[in-house]
DNA sequence: AGCCTTCCTTCCGTGCGGCGGAAGGGCGTC
DNA sequence: GACGCCCTTCCGCCGCACGGAAGGAAGGCT
């Protein structure tokens, strides 16, 4: 993840090349596996490091090692893009899972790339090499299409002019292919990936909306290439979007981004 | 939470206060509700902001204001306390909850409190105040017992010095008489606070261990004092805590704190 | 046993970047 | 139109962060 030997010269700066030593690869370090990774002088992570414990970012266990502690935990389920959504989407899920057995995944966009937040899957599943919290180029899925297509302009213009990551043969690489791909995607609400990641597998993706229609994550499903139901996938798939975004309507955690009533800035924090 | 006007001495500590000004009752915040609730002077506050948004341990709506960041919550999903147990823990939850319809709660040890990490509770379950998140003195509850009774010696004499918060005319106040309790605990793996939070509430609770042994979480249930059913709830609990305590050995995630083989310790990580 | 490696901790002088007051600009409200 | 609130930028002084180096403990290997 963090490639190391890049120290950042600001101070606030070490402190989050610290928590981005760790990673799913990662989630316990020594003390001088984190100067390593984080590319800090070892007395400098150390003092680091003594600060971040001694907050609750980090614990250290009686063997030594290093792990990202409580403290960090809840302020990490305060993100309105992790736990909010989860909590509204995880039902929905459920149920699609109940229905087909396949991979089920929840993705948000985060500037140029796709973000896997959720996933559930069985072992009769596709062997999909996805993970929670993995990051993914956003034109091959059908997840990353759909986010795609709900972006603002300039990302999607990143986007097309971009390079291409080509994983099969049939991922897409032509921008001009891709817009009219992205227009079909805005008007049916739904995005089909047919071996673009891997040739054996199929995706289906439809947004999930905010309660002002702003698109604020994917769910899809993914299933063998080939499959003669992948015709019935889109319904479900648009059906349990469409939950989720209800759901979120009703919760009133999430109120993402784009359009708050303009009267809601004059919130006030006691001090 | 943060007091404010504490401002930390030290640049880290700043980035630190930033993050704990945020909470369940201010997951978003206006920079200037950063900088009050922080202690920090608006431009540092500032400072320290825009680099957090640039790493991605804050978001900034088009609305302007600030939000926890999907980074972050990717980092915090990887305490082992947090999601780890979490997803050994809620099958049995859900078990629990489903059985008796009560709250469910499970809670960890962080220094001399219990902080509640994951709830259950339907609409007819007891009118309980905890939260996910939030932190409570050890002596009270069922699930804080537990954790005082398996506590190292050394977090056990701090809160037996340390006054005691009455909530109620049955919360426990006496050194002799919690060392009485305690030892009660630690025989019969169960325990019971009965009025000590609320005068109408009972709740009952039990140890989750690590592979190792060790009590790293706390189960409990809470029901209406004077129900009859209290005493039955001992073997649900109990069941529920071993059944999460297998759950744990079986997952390779969490393997915490005391009885690592000496022999991991020399785990390397590639730099 | 001895040596070696790896790890953690502490100290200290230098210098660089953090710090916050203040000024300027935008937006809404009274 | 004036006030209040918010955000942004600038700049000079001061302070704390920085990292090299040394001390020490704990295995592991031969």
């Amino acid at each position: 993840m963090t490639p190391a030997g890049l120290a950042t010269p600001t101070a606030a700066g070490k402190v989050l090349d610290v928590l981005g030593a760790f990673g799913t690869q990662a989630r316990e370090l020594t003390l001088s596996a984190i100067a390593r990774r984080s590319g800090l002088a070892l007395s400098t992570a150390h003092r680091v490091v003594a600060e971040l414990v001694a907050w609750g970012a980090l614990e250290r266990g009686d063997d030594g090692l290093y792990r990202i502690g409580l403290r960090l935990y809840e302020v990490g389920a305060l993100a309105p893009r992790g736990v909010a959504l989860r909590d509204a989407a995880m039902p929905f899920m459920e149920d699609l899972y109940e229905i087909t057995h396949e991979v089920v995944q929840l993705g948000v966009r985060e500037g140029t790339e796709l973000v896997f937040t959720e996933r559930l899957a069985g072992r009769s599943s596709v062997g999909v090499h996805t993970r929670v919290g993995l990051r993914f180029p956003l034109p091959a899925s059908g997840a990353g299409l759909v986010l795609l297509a709900f972006a603002p302009h300039d990302v999607q213009e990143a986007v097309l002019a971009g390079p291409f990551q080509a994983f099969t043969s049939k991922t897409i690489t032509d921008p001009a292919l891709l817009r009219t791909r992205l227009a079909e995607v805005r008007r049916s609400e739904i995005a089909v990936s047919d071996g673009q990641v891997t040739l054996d597998s199929l995706s289906v993706g439809a947004p999930v909306r905010d309660p002002s229609g702003a698109v604020v994550a994917a769910v899809s499903i993914v299933v063998h290439a080939g499959s003669q139901d992948a015709s019935m996938l889109a319904p479900l798939v648009l059906t349990a979007a469409r939950g989720i975004s209800r759901s979120l309507a009703g919760s009133p955690a999430l109120r993402q981004a784009t359009a708050y009533p303009t009267s809601l800035r004059t919130r006030r924090e006691s001090s």
